[in-house]
Formats: C-alpha cells, structure tokens, sequence
DNA sequence: CCGGATCCAACTGGATACTG
DNA sequence: CAGTATCCAGTTGGATCCGG
C-alpha cells in the first residue's frame, strides 16, 4: 500500500465537514427538534432548551436561518411578533441524524457493553 | 414526521450527540482518513495534514484511542518506534461518512446551487 | 522521532442588564 | 417580546522549547 498526500480524500471530506458546521454544537440539533415539536416564538423556543440562554439562541438561530434550516417570520401585527418555523430542507436532515443516533447507540455498547441509560433530566 | 413528544425527541438525540462529540472538530475525520491511507507513525500523520500541530495531533489521537477508533502500538526497537492504526470499528463510522457527505453535498446545491423556491412571507 | 510543558492570544459562552 | 451590550471566566489552540 502506498503512502500518498491523500489530497482526494480530503477533498471528499469537504460536503462532510460542511454537514458537521452546520449541525455542530450541542444547539442546533435541539432547536430544530423544538422547532419541530411546533415551538415558534422566540422565548417560546429559549423555554424549552434548559441552559439554553438568548444571547446563544440568538446566535445559533442566525445560523440556521443562513443554512435555509430555519424560516424567521416578521408579522406586521403591533407589537411586532416573530416567527421561526422549520423549512422543507430541514426534513432532509432526518436521515441523517437517524444514522448518527444509530451508530451512536453502537458505539456505546461497543466501549460500555451497555445499551443507553437514560439519566438525569433538569 | 410523526408526532413526538419534545422530551422523547431529547432522549433519542443522546447517541445523535455521543456521535458528534466523537468525530468533532476538524481533525478527527482528517486523521482517520490519513491512518487508513496508510500513514502510522506521529510524524507521518502530522505532516500529511497541513496546520496540524504535534500538541493537537497528540489530544485527537488520544480521544480517538479512548473510542477505539485508534489503535496504538509500541515496537520495542531502538529507538522505540510507535505505530497508529485504525481499528475494525473505525469501519463503521465509512456509512455515516457518506450520509453526512450525501447530505453535506445536497445542502450546498440548496444553498447556492439555488433551484431556489419560492417561500414567500407576507 | 514522539510527544509533554509552558506561555500566551483569541475565541466561547455564562450572567446580568438593558432597549425598542 | 426579541433580542443586544457588557463584563468576565474558562477553554482552545498557536508558538516555542525541552526531554527521553
């Protein structure tokens, strides 16, 4: 076997590395589960997600919304309310995070030997 | 998508997380990859994977041996020579590579590629 | 060759307060 | 309500040097 720069391969690894920024963190995946789960409004969404705190939120959110994950709707009401809904493209997420959850649940029993516990919930 | 409870979606997110936590950060994948092309000494590796430093290459190929995605071996020459090799089990990371690359690349004809449609809000 | 130790700059994210 | 601003502590990672 030869040794090579492996130049290709790392070019391969580029949509990869694209996936893992977008749903990178310990965020992202549980903002679109709330989003999902039909949380729209802002406080709505920062509520569901213990330790999540606005100033992240609001961070993560700009991200989402740039990845075309997350809709960000302005109602012309008075106050000014907002909307964050969940886009089409983000069901093409679900396959996805199915195949690492599944290789996840795996992994575990592979170094553990045991199945995933479910443990302390705040 | 069927309808979950927001805490079942939260549950069923801990391996999708344990996955993510494990191939992280943007050497981990580069590493594996140069292990499998054939790289095995420290040096190799390191030279293989421009910016790369030893202090970070010795962190990563720590974790990876902790998940056993890493095997380390000792020769017991002069000078003691050290050999990394991928494990049987970092075999079962290549399909949920190729998700995260299948999907990494359909994200990017959705975002620029743009058969842009049309979501218009009011 | 294989890293560990150290110093240091940059970034991250928590807590709190504040604004339109 | 939907964020921003500010301060601050902890972490990350680059640079460099060192020892086995």
């Amino acid at each position: 076997m030869e040794k090579h720069t492996h130049k290709d391969c790392i070019q391969a690894l580029k949509p990869v590395q694209d996936t893992l920024d977008v749903i990178n963190g310990k965020w992202k995946l549980q903002i679109i589960i709330s989003l999902n789960a039909g949380n729209k409004r802002f406080t709505e969404i920062e509520r569901s997600i213990p330790k999540l705190t606005s100033k992240v939120l609001a961070k993560e959110l700009k991200e989402l919304e740039q990845n075309n994950l997350v809709e960000r709707v302005v109602k012309d009401t008075y106050p000014v309310s907002i909307e964050y809904l969940p886009t089409e493209h983000t069901k093409t997420l679900f396959p996805v995070v199915e195949s690492l959850k599944h290789w996840g649940e795996n992994h575990r029993k592979h170094i553990f030997g045991a199945p995933t516990k479910v443990e302390k919930n705040e």
